[in-house]
DNA sequence: GACCAGGTGTCCG
DNA sequence: CGGACACCTGGT
């Protein structure tokens, strides 16, 4: 067991934030996350720190990274000028949020998975991919791993079809074959810059400039990634008349755009 | 029981 | 090149 109360840490933010589709709360103050092929439990304490059910080593080795807990995140919001009211009220609304270190691939899925998609609708297609072709966790056999690119590319569209996916059965498809086969290496991509990165994404089907974004900023930890989607758009043109100052956010706007967002569709929840 | 949902690819003008 | 439009199907 290991507690932690640092700041600028919420998980019931990150949870809601977009970028996290199998982080659970399971009860009042109670987290399930499926991740490394492990089931991770955490609750939280009653001074608002958070107890994770892991050992130092794993803590250490595993969810400090996954978590981003070495990054101050104190620095971003000093970066937003007091000028802007609602940047500045939305930074102090989503001021515990983090960018998670998520697997690429499940990211690459999971984002093509999106498109068109309510987040209930998305966490139910992820689960349902991960109950049929995802690996049962050895310390926990109801839950399961996400699927690996080999599992997802045998099943052929056909087999994705009872996952609530719709159209988005061929993408994935086509998606995993890329993986599997070799024809996109997302390891080797990771040591490309931006621009290039963005590029190599682009080139799977369903990948549009959204959805390569998100799995920058999520899966490659692109912070200066700035997805825009319909929530993102809906501030800009609200807020900031249509142009938003991005320039000002060089090389962190996805942590800006994590506050934007959960701000944004905060009434949604 | 419509109607919309964190987009993308394609086809038109 | 900007603007429509279809695409599947679960949620509300």
């Amino acid at each position: 067991m290991i507690i932690i109360n640092p700041p600028h840490f919420d998980l019931r933010a990150i949870m809601n934030s977009g970028q996290s589709f199998r982080l659970r709360e399971t009860a009042p103050g109670m987290f399930e996350l499926v991740a490394f092929g492990r089931l991770l439990r955490i609750e939280t304490t009653p001074n608002g720190g958070y107890a994770f059910a892991c050992d130092a080593e794993e803590f250490d080795r595993l969810w400090r990274p996954y978590f981003d807990l070495d990054e101050d995140y104190g620095r971003f919001l000093a970066a937003i000028p007091s000028e802007d009211a609602f940047l500045s009220a939305a930074a102090a609304y989503g001021q515990g949020i983090r960018i998670l270190r998520q697997d690429a691939f499940e990211m690459l899925i999971t984002f093509i998975i999106s498109q068109r998609k309510s987040i209930s609708a998305i966490r139910t297609s992820v689960e349902m991919l991960c109950e049929a072709y995802g690996e049962p966790l050895a310390e926990a056999p109801a839950h399961f791993a996400f699927p690996t690119p080999q599992a997802l590319a045998a099943q052929g569209e056909d087999g994705l079809r009872r996952c609530a996916l719709g159209y988005r059965c061929g993408y994935i498809q086509a998606a995993a074959r890329m993986v599997a086969e070799g024809a996109l290496d997302l390891h080797a991509i990771a040591a490309l810059d931006d621009d290039a990165l963005l590029a190599e994404l682009l080139r799977v089907p369903g990948v549009g400039v959204k959805v390569a974004n998100c799995v920058m900023l999520f899966g490659y930890h692109r912070i200066a990634a700035f997805p825009r989607d319909v929530w993102i758009n809906r501030v800009i043109d609200r807020h900031y008349g249509g142009d938003f100052p991005l320039e000002r956010y060089a090389g962190f706007a996805g942590v800006v755009q994590q506050y934007m967002f959960y701000h944004g569709r905060k009434k949604a929840d």
